[in-house]
DNA sequence: AAGTAAACGAGACGGTACGTCATGTCTTGTC
DNA sequence: GACAAGACATGACGTACCGTCTCGTTTACTT
């Protein structure tokens, strides 16, 4: 249970860090992105939200967007875990649909939607956002992908990272859109571009 | 080909607009984007740079997003028209093929981008960019798909919007993440999602 | 009856200056320092409540204390006229007792602690102040005091601009500093300062 | 010896208030009114002058008023105080040729002034003027004539505030209009209403 | 138990941008 | 040519956050 944080630091004298502070500043920038959108999602109010000083969330975080990425990656790993077993291509469609549900259900799913934007914004952002979240993920889904390949589960019509690209992107653009996610167009999805043995 | 800014506005007496200052908003807004990233779009850094007064801006645009809107909507008008005589299968596959190239590559392209992540976080901005931009645009593409079909040249696998979204959406994804977006992926994904009949 | 404004203007083509115009500027200008002081007297606001353009006000009036002082030369000529005949005693008691009476009750009296106050602060209003309305009244008060010394009515203690000072001073003083001016205080001025020969 | 600003603040812990940002305010205000009157004397410029960011000092002063009444304050306790001892004629004289010196040669003294101004524009101005400076001073001089007429040295004509004005008013007047304040004009004024028992 | 050092709350500070308002100049079309 | 209308460049307004920097207080590990 890796600590999202710098390093656990183990210092030779004084106070460790406060977890009660750790979480409620997790939780303020949550509930405010939740809550009044990110455009109020500032330091300034998640400190003030949290009881909170400004300088405890500048010496944990390098900047707001690290806030989020850490509830993300708690979040998205405890309610959107990617397949590790038994990779049918019903357990794929399966976390498609989790998927679905989790941008547009899920308040971490917006955390997610407003890291893409960010990562639009600013390079530093692009940068920690794929380090941390988008290529371990990504890792984990082309396991998945090869684990079902190599089980004769499925066998798509294209490279692993374009076959993912090309299931996940429109899902991710219709929640950046604001558009509902039919199930129908997951199926859709899957049944064309996996190409299930069993057709 | 409507105007687009805010209201043609022919008043009775007094000064008209002065177009200059308009251009000069437009390219510094785009200029700025390019060079120094979402980040550096600031009113007063416009207004710096086109040598215009901050309340010019506020007179003609609610916000800088409009601003981005206008200069979207002018530019991928004229580098990024919607395919509207013989739509052909192979057609609509250049359609696609440009459509990465000025996702990627055109200064435009960033705007796109950059609206799509600011729809995130204000949705004051989702709703103009839905109402100028992505809604007209939808609409041609789906004119240009329902001829398609009518033509006999292509057979979607999905509805009209669905059908799109699976087209465009890896496209957009791909764009937002980094990524290239290479040929292969829009010819994959016109073949498996369009199904000309040719096959 | 010579107009305040800079010229009469006889020109040999075109549209004459528009009397009304000219009134409602006035009056506007009056009326917003009356109802909302001296911070809500801008151009803007004077045009506004005119219903004239702002520039027929920068045609006609070179700062809108130039208009004050239109107001004021005409208001204090109306109430508050410096006596020219029998000049006793009694009616320079008379004479300050009005003075003192304008300015604590007449709306035109707050013109003129504006323009004294904003003579403070603006060189330029200070010079327009004394040329336009400060000296020439002066003048006539010199003219008042003298010709009641050569009656022998009065015997000052002092000069003739220090004497009127003495007099007028503490009454504008307590005006400016919201004091009331008790008759009690004119009739000791006059009586300390004038020494009348009945004493 | 008060401060001159707000509270004295003191918190149980965080920073406190840096007096060198303090003084710098201070002294950019006067010198900024000094140099170039009163209309350059915006809170942007004293910031800028000071060398200190504008919410500094929007979060000790509410206005820029209360700047120039802290420096007055000061000034005026150091340069001009109330005679408090051996209140006799002579040095009420004294005391009123200080002032005279005071109003037309010390640049606090153009502060006194500007504020009298300001407080004809802005009911606020004119409250704290009173309540912080004139206030005061007026009670001080009170006293310095009651201790003179206990001692027998003075008699006025007046009641105490009609003589304090007719004193300082005539002064106050002269240096608001821009004219000299000859010392033969103080000493009138002391010898008719003062009646000093030695005539 | 006393000493010490880091973490903490509070919040002042120099900045930058916000969106609004008034300035004085100008242009356009009407009378 | 005067006028109403109003666009324009300029610049101050007062507010909100930024990220940095002290302050004292608390806390927990030394010694």
């Amino acid at each position: 249970m890796p600590s999202a944080s710098p390093q656990p630091r183990r210092p030779r004298s004084g106070s460790r860090r406060d977890e009660a502070a750790r979480l409620a500043v997790l939780h303020a920038a949550d509930d405010l992105l939740a809550e009044h959108g990110f455009g109020a999602l500032t330091v300034e109010a998640i400190a003030r939200r949290a009881g909170v000083a400004k300088q405890t969330i500048y010496r944990w975080w390098p900047s707001k967007v690290e806030i989020l990425l850490d509830t993300l990656i708690e979040d998205s790993g405890k309610h959107l875990p990617v397949p590790t077993e038994k990779p049918t291509a019903e357990s794929i469609r399966g976390y498609l649909r989790d998927f679905a549900r989790f941008l547009t259900g899920d308040p971490a799913g917006k955390v997610l939607l407003a890291l893409i934007a960010e990562a639009q914004h600013d390079p530093g952002t692009a940068e920690s956002f794929h380090q941390r979240y988008l290529g371990p993920r990504r890792d984990q889904e082309r396991d998945m992908l090869a684990r079902g390949i190599d089980a004769g589960e499925i066998s798509p019509v294209l490279g692993p990272d374009a076959t993912i690209d090309a299931l996940v992107g429109p899902i991710v653009y219709r929640a950046l859109t604001g558009a509902s996610i039919p199930s129908g167009l997951v199926d859709a999805l899957v049944e064309n571009l996996l190409r299930p043995r069993s057709i």
